[in-house]
DNA sequence: TGAAAACTTAACTGGCAAGTAAAGAAATCC
DNA sequence: GGATTTCTTTACTTGCCAGTTAAGTTTTCA
């Protein structure tokens, strides 16, 4: 069954645990305020052990940090082949429920809480999270650019443009009020705006594409009611 | 000349004194962080008078909170004189120079870091905050729609989209990066940028519009050099 | 099965920081 | 100028929390 020994794959797991009790620990209540107790327990671990796996409060936090901010490599991937239109609807939904996640927007409270006190941290997030997306649908835009179907001379301002129509209000919203978590509804609401806003500025067949969007959000609301539990 | 006795002056005085010395500190650390002696030195008062003034560490952060969030009710103002591209110009000038300040970063930063703590200040912010200048911006564009120089459904997405066409980039960034503050420069490439797209998705009269931005972004450039040190 | 490794329990140290107490000094007002 | 209010100094109490120690228990592996 497993590849390891036990006493290797027992040091991973409780190191894994670990961690994931860091991050909620440290996300409810911010790098001061959390507790080293209070990891513990929530790892099922006693403090000594805790302590025996990292130093201190201060490298468990960074370990936490920077493993997190690995798992966010490998996310996003970018399949095209029912259109540019359909792409970018995807392309936007995927982003939204990658970035509007609970978890995913207390990371982000927590590094801008704390990124005064760890600045490497923050330029570190900047690198893999909005650098790294934006970077990805720039090449994409770039593709469509190439192939006649967009037009624009920057490509980080278009991509910034069409992040910032889809998703800056509604993350900005959640950002400040956690209990708050926009509804499907609402979601599609800024994210439907958007991508028409962007087509009408950024489409070479601005008619075109813009009816091919009305078609795909009737669409997706019919999956959305089917959907539905 | 003073309207007020003086010992009801200096009380005045010593309470604002504090107010601005607990808004530096807890930006500096966030609330945890915050050490209750650093506020009593930078606002130049012993610990006993601060405890007079405010029963506690969590009063003062609160009537800090708050009064700053008051501070920030009358800013914006919108004359309307000299043609929409122009008046769009300078909203976008005053709202960046608003928002990009380094100590409503901090305080945005405050607020977000300790918002799962304490919900009610994310909420508060937000109304008079975002929701306050939002406001503003879709009574402006609803005049201007009425007037047949622009053309929306929802007053509300097209504010948000104004918005995040120009300050969701550098503001974004500059929350997670409070080291790199964007010069006049970059703000003003994503801000030019997102007025063009905004005309082109939003305007009636998109060529003319288009013109007159770039014009004016010529004429602006020029003033930026000139009052350059 | 028995030794080694790793974990647990429980108590402890040291330091920091919130909040307080008491006595004296300075400003304010009449 | 003297009484009152308010602030300062200094020192203290209290509680929390990061990090440790030591003795005993469980798990793993050979």
């Amino acid at each position: 069954m497993s590849p390891l020994p036990k006493r290797q794959q027992n040091k991973l797991d409780r190191e894994r645990r670990i961690l994931n009790a860091a991050l909620k620990v440290f996300a409810e209540t911010g790098y001061s305020g959390a507790n080293m107790d209070a990891v513990a327990i929530e790892a099922g671990v006693s403090k000594p052990t805790l302590y025996q796996y990292f130093q201190s409060k201060e490298a468990l936090f960074s370990a936490m940090m920077l493993g997190e901010r690995d798992q966010m490599l490998d996310v996003f991937e970018h399949p095209s082949a029912r259109g540019m239109v359909a792409d970018l609807m995807e392309f936007a939904w995927d982003y939204a429920d990658t970035v509007l996640r609970p978890d995913l927007l207390s990371l982000a409270r927590l590094i801008i809480g704390e990124v005064q006190r760890f600045p490497e941290i923050g330029r570190a997030y900047q690198e893999v999270g909005p650098d790294r997306l934006l970077r990805g649908i720039m090449d994409y835009l770039e593709g469509q650019r190439r192939a006649g179907r967009l037009a624009f001379d920057d490509a980080e301002l278009a991509a910034q443009d069409l992040w910032g129509l889809i998703l800056s209000a509604p993350r900005t919203q959640a950002l400040y009020m956690p209990d708050r978590t926009p509804t499907r509804a609402e979601i599609a609401r800024y994210l439907n705006n958007g991508l028409r806003v962007f087509l009408k500025a950024y489409s070479t067949q601005p008619e075109t594409d813009l009816a091919e969007l009305v078609r795909l959000i009737a669409d997706h609301s019919l999956n959305q009611v089917q959907h539905d539990d």
